[in-house]
DNA sequence: TCAAATTTGATACGTATGTATTAATCCTAT
DNA sequence: ATAGGATTAATACATACGTATCAAATTTGA
């Protein structure tokens, strides 16, 4: 799919407006305009608003499995903490990047209805699952406190990482500080790898 | 206002139907009928869906504030540290009796717009603003790490506390665990507890 | 008891939405 | 050049929404 192309362009706009303002809060005709073309090439290239919803789901997933496989094949020469360090930081930095994945799983966590399930089993349940794998591991060698079970270790440090930049609109706002700016993106990783593995 | 009043099962079907799906993806007609009422009982005592919205937003605040002040007057006998950990104890208590504020909180964050900014100048700066300095206080005084930004700080620590239960859903649908039963509550007080303050 | 406050039920209006269809036009690769 | 895919533009339809109005019925409190 070429960048420019009618249906990435389309891609990109639903992006924004799913990220924005949720599925329900998202209009067709609005995602149309943003992406300089019209209702029928939603129509033509993604049959229906659900489908074009779930396209850009699948491809936020396939960033974010990009980039905390980013380092892969660094790990086996990594110490198991400076493993977890290095997927916090991917993490961390992926979050910052698309921030619309995130608020749009929340969105639909908050509504809780056929598309939160259909999130789950098709890309959240794969991820949370490896993600506490690698976490048992870590506290195994004594990265995390052992005493704390392995889901709410995953569920703190996840939440830890993402919500600064769910809440970038109110500290933008209250602070007048852009929390995607990288000095402040460099700030919370410290700030997480500090409070959290104690460094 | 009493409890069974027809005001205030608006209110409270309001209140669900807001925080389960945010301000655009909650009718009138839903809440009226969730209350066992209809559209001119909300038109009388509410006037607009807005007035109404902000009616559930203002009441959710002042049962925030109570919980946060409930042992206000035992802080003087009180270490710093031990100031931290009732706090936070006191504020997951509320995230898990009231997840209907975080939810909207955080649909507003998201959209980004009007109403955002009337929960940011009405509620959230005021509670973000005294967080900070009690933050600031605890870190002065060892409880937390001197090099991280009490901006970070503040904000790591409450996405830490809260996240879990904005992700309920997604817990119970992936994992059949309900964190709203009071064991899994003490679970993750004293994950948040023992990671934030390596107790 | 009686007046005021509250509640019900129905109707209506304008607007926005997702979906659908169709015809015409443009682009591109064979 | 030509066929098939891509794109535009316009129109239409049923549905849901917030708001508004109004008359009647019911409850409440002095």
């Amino acid at each position: 799919m070429k960048q420019d192309s009618t249906k990435s362009k389309l891609l990109q706009a639903a992006t924004s407006v799913f990220g924005n303002q949720g599925y329900s809060g998202g209009s067709v005709r609005q995602i149309a305009e943003m992406a300089n073309t019209n209702i029928g090439a939603i129509k033509y290239h993604y049959s229906s608003k659900e489908q074009l919803w779930k396209a850009v789901v699948n491809h936020l997933f396939n960033k974010l499995s990009e980039a905390i496989m980013q380092d892969f094949a660094l790990w086996p020469s990594m110490s198991p903490r400076d493993r977890v360090v290095n997927s916090t930081r991917n993490y961390i930095y992926f979050c910052a990047k698309y921030p619309e994945l995130n608020r749009i799983i929340l969105s639909e966590t908050i509504q809780n209805g056929d598309r939160l399930h259909w999130i789950a089993e098709n890309h959240m349940r794969f991820f949370i699952e490896r993600s506490t794998a690698w976490m048992a591991i870590a506290q195994e060698n004594g990265v995390y406190p052992k005493e704390i079970s392995v889901l709410n270790l995953v569920f703190v440090a996840m939440s830890a990482a993402q919500n600064l930049f769910l809440m970038a609109p109110f500290v933008e706002h209250a602070f007048g500080i852009d929390v995607f700016k990288n000095d402040q993106i460099e700030k919370h990783v410290d700030a997480v790898v500090k409070l959290l593995l104690n460094e």
